[in-house]
DNA sequence: GAAACGCGATC
DNA sequence: CGATCGCGTTT
C-alpha cells in the first residue's frame, strides 16, 4: 500500500481550505471544551474528530475507518486500511507530546522497553497569533531517528514525586522529525476569528423545553 | 448560609422533570463523547454541564457560579457561593470514583495524607435498563463518615504495577454516603430513548462548505 | 473484581 | 521551565 496521506499536501485547493478554515474550527473545538476560558484535555478528542473529519472529506467515507475504540492505544483511525495517530498541541514548544497515558512508575518503565513507533502520525501545532502548522511525520521517519538517537533520547519518562500524565516524546525527538526532509508540511496561520458560545445555553434550553414525549 | 440544593429534592415537579429528562440528555451527552461505541472518560465533563445547567433551571444564572477553571480540583460549580463537586458514574457498584486524578505514588500518598472532605457532592449513578440515581450527599455527611472509618478505610490509593487513573473513594465508603439518612435521593430509571448520531457528519459539512469569509 | 486505556493546557 | 490538574468505561 502506498501512503494516501500524502495527497492532501500536494492538493492545492486542499491546502489552501485548510489554512483557512482549520483555526476556524479549531476555535469551535476550544469552545466546547472549556470551562471558564481554561480548556480540557478533552480537546484533543475535539481536534481528532475534525481532523478525521478532514479524511473522510478528502478520500471519502469508505476509505477512512473511524470505528476504533476510543481507549484503543495509538492508533486513531485508519486510511486505506493504514493507522494513523493523530495528536495536538498549542504553543511554540514541541514538548509535552504524550506517547502513551501512562504514569505508573513500573508500567512507565515498561512501555519505553517495548516501545517503537508502529502508526504514521498526524501532528498539529496551534499557535495562535503566530504560525504553526499541520505536519503528516512517516513512521519511517519515526524509525529511523529512533533508531538513530536510540530510546534514552526518543522518550521522557514521567518524573517521580511530579503529578504528570503520561511517557512523553523527548522535546528533542519532536523537534527533529518535525524538520525532518521527509515530514510534510502545511503552514498554518493562527488568527482567531469572533464566536460567542454558551456551553450551558443548550442544556438550560433542554431543561426548559415543555415536550410531552420527555 | 443554609444549603439550597436540598431544594432541588423537596420540588415534586422538578423531581418528575428529571426522571423523565435526565436519562434522554445523558443519552445525548455519550453519543458526543463515544468513538466506536465507546465511551471516553470525557463524558464527565459533559454531564457536568448537564448538571450545572439544572442547577442554572432551578435557581438562576445569578446564583450558580460556573466560572470555576476545568482543572480546579475538586470544586466544579458553586450555587449561592457554596462549592459542590459533581461526579458520575455507570453500573451497579459504587467503585472506581476519583477523588483526585493523580497515580505518582508518593503524590497520591501526600494527597491521602491531607486530604478531607471539603466540597458538597452531587452524585450521579447511571444504570441503563435499570434503577440508580441522582445523590445529594452534604459535606457533613461526608465528614461524619470520614472521621468514623478514618482515611485508610475511605481512601483506596492507585495499585503499583498497573495503570490506574487517580485515587479513589472506597467502595464502601460511597456505599455508606449513599445510604446515609441525611443523603437526599432522587431515583432514576434508565431507559433508553433512540437517537442517531454521527460524529463526524457536523465537521464533514463545515470542512465541505462554500462559504467567502471562511 | 482487577486491570487495561484515551485526550494537553496552564501557571 | 517545571510543576500543577480535569473527566470513568470496558473487558
Amino acid at each position: 500500500m502506498t501512503n494516501r496521506l500524502i495527497e492532501i499536501f500536494e492538493d492545492e485547493k486542499l491546502v489552501a481550505r485548510i489554512q483557512k478554515r482549520l483555526p476556524h474550527l479549531f476555535q469551535l473545538a476550544e469552545f466546547e471544551s472549556s470551562r471558564a476560558g481554561k480548556i480540557g484535555m478533552e480537546i484533543g478528542s475535539v481536534r481528532e474528530r475534525i481532523i478525521v473529519a478532514l479524511l473522510i472529506y478528502k478520500f471519502g467515507e469508505a476509505n477512512v475507518e473511524s470505528e476504533i475504540p476510543i481507549t484503543e492505544s495509538e492508533v486513531d483511525v485508519k486510511l486505506f486500511g493504514e493507522p494513523i495517530s493523530v495528536k495536538t498541541i498549542t504553543g511554540n514548544s514541541f514538548g509535552g507530546v504524550k506517547l502513551i497515558w501512562t504514569v505508573d512508575a513500573e508500567k512507565a518503565r515498561q512501555f519505553s522497553e517495548e516501545y517503537q513507533p508502529r502508526c504514521d502520525m498526524l501532528f498539529v501545532q496551534i499557535n495562535w497569533g503566530k504560525e504553526g502548522g499541520l505536519y503528516y511525520i512517516p513512521i519511517k521517519v519515526q524509525r529511523r531517528l529512533f533508531d538513530k538517537i536510540g530510546k534514552k533520547e526518543y522518550i521522557k519518562l514521567p518524573k517521580a514525586g511530579t503529578n504528570p500524565r503520561g511517557v512523553e516524546i523527548t522535546k528533542e525527538a519532536l523537534t527533529s522529525l518535525v524538520e525532518d526532509t521527509e515530514t510534510k508540511v502545511i503552514k498554518i496561520n493562527w488568527q482567531r476569528s469572533e464566536i460567542k458560545f454558551n456551553p450551558y445555553k443548550r442544556w438550560v434550553d433542554l431543561w426548559k423545553e415543555d415536550r410531552n414525549e420527555l
